[in-house]
DNA sequence: GTGAAAGCATAGGCAGATCCTTGGGATGAC
DNA sequence: GTCATCCCAAGGATCTGCCTATGCTTTCAC
């Protein structure tokens, strides 16, 4: 079987000339080149050298062979260098989750985070919401991410929360936001709820479930829509209220919702951020990066842990 | 250190998505393949797979290094394939010894019919005289030639004549042809000599002095000149007479000295043809190509043995 | 929920490869 | 002729590669 220790030994032994001095080249003693390259002689089915008794004289395959062994040998050595350029986080993909809300505080600029210190890499953002993330870290697709809690059972996941965020009562009515939202408030209110596709899992509606459960009410959703962008639209022109992380409030509010306000639950609520990846898992210097680099974003919009 | 092995093994990982998968693909058991994906990961530093219960996902590293491990492999795949062409002489280079005189009679049959089999091979017809090719041969430089005999000894080399060709007198002067020219004739003649630079290895003059040394006298060299054309032309012209194999004269004559003939010596001499090697030599199969074609033009023009 | 199946890791053992040292033969320089 | 150089050959120690057997985790079917 071809190797590339075989073609190290060839090419030493053919620049040099003799058998001796390729391996002193290579760091080894002469019958360790010599068996080389009888072993490539007799893989390839040629003859690479005359031995005429003293010095070993090139043949004319061997000629013709050179260039490809040296193609090969450097092409070995591009994909060693390839994986220290990726060890170093020089080039290469970084793949890391991150849910709905998450992303939309600071997706953006955890990717210009990223992009100003490695510059070479290239960037996945992965994951329309909290639970599909969870099924990749399972499932191995993903290494590491940041999703939102409480969600779905972490059964074999090492969860690590590093902010919260309050949940508030949005409305474009302000007699709606004269004092904190209770569970009855809340019950008779008419919403329009984002993430609809994901209502089972979405960490802001088990919340809401989780506070009228006491009571035995059901919030009303007026309006059921996908993106946080269309409800907060739909909430400014009066189709309703909606509950949403202060942070996410802050950040579409101002854009397409300009009068409307927001104003807590009795009791508070809180979503919580936190950095998971699979119990026991070694993690990589690119997640490493990645997860401190969430953090740092994550917590200066989101209050600390 | 990264071999192609372990090459192999990451790829049919990759594309199986399963090392059991794998190694099924190359033959092997199922903790061979692992055990190689582990070596590859420790020698690279990085993580290839993720091992998640039940089968192995890959990394974004390996995704990075997939193609740099295709090219490796392609590359060594294209060594053992021009290995493979030039052992069926699809390819490559034909380096034959043929010296001087020889290489007039048959040099472009002989490349002709080399390439009329091999259209792509390099032919390299190498030496300007005997002694030169012996020394290449001696030195391994040559794998293998036909020479002219009795030339310089030949320790440690297989000889087998091939064919011989006479040597004759030649000249402009109808008188000097009118009887076989003996040693007395030839010490009185003006001659025209070529090969001035080998004179002390060529075959020619190594028989016309043999033919004078019981006699105690030497030819009379008027011209030395390195060509044999220059020689015949010269003789041609009437500035002396000249000694050349038969096969050269007749090659010559016609087309630089039309008017010029030849005759025997007294008695005859006979210029050896021989295929030379190394003894104890394994002839490659270019090099026993070559033998077998040089012979056969050789035969068509000297007198085969 | 439970048992069966699939898939990877580990352990132990065997065969072959790799590498070293020592010694012998051929060649070339002086 | 003598010595130095350079290759091959042989023997032994170590390492690698590969196998089988086994255990653990996950997945799937009932």
């Amino acid at each position: 079987m071809l190797s590339l220790h075989q073609l190290r030994c060839f090419l030493a032994t053919y620049e040099q000339g003799s058998l001796t001095a390729a391996a002193e080249e290579l760091g080894y003693a002469q019958p360790s080149v010599s068996e080389q390259i009888r072993g490539l002689e007799q893989t390839l089915g040629v003859q690479l050298f005359r031995r005429v008794g003293r010095g070993v004289i090139p043949t004319t395959v061997a000629d013709t062979l050179r260039p490809h062994a040296e193609r090969t040998l450097a092409a070995a050595e591009g994909t060693r260098l390839a994986a220290q350029q990726v060890r170093r986080i020089e080039t290469g993909t970084i793949r890391f989750g991150m849910f709905g809300v998450a992303r939309l505080y600071a997706g953006a600029d955890l990717v210009a985070d990223v992009l100003e210190r490695h510059p070479g890499v290239r960037v996945e953002l992965i994951g329309q919401n909290s639970s599909e993330v969870h099924e990749d870290l399972r499932r191995g697709r993903l290494e590491a991410a940041m999703i939102a809690m409480p969600s779905v059972t972490s059964e074999g996941m090492e969860v690590r929360p590093v902010a919260r965020d309050e949940v508030v009562y949005v409305s474009a009515d302000p007699t709606h936001l004269e004092r904190p939202v209770t569970a009855r408030r809340l019950a008779e209110a008419q919403l329009v709820m984002p993430d609809t596709s994901w209502r089972h899992d979405d960490s802001v509606r088990t919340l809401l479930r989780q506070m009228l459960h006491g009571t035995g009410l059901n919030p009303t959703t007026r309006i059921e829509v996908e993106d946080p962008e269309i409800a907060v639209e739909l909430m400014g022109r009066g189709y309703g209220d909606t509950v949403l992380p202060r942070g996410a409030a802050e950040v579409l509010l101002p854009r397409l919702a300009p009068h409307a306000g927001y104003v807590s639950l009795r009791p508070r609520l809180y979503d919580y951020f936190a950095v998971v990846h699979r119990a026991g898992a070694v993690l990589s210097p690119a997640a490493q990066l990645m997860i401190e680099l969430a953090t740092a974003r994550i917590q200066r919009i989101a209050e600390p842990l």
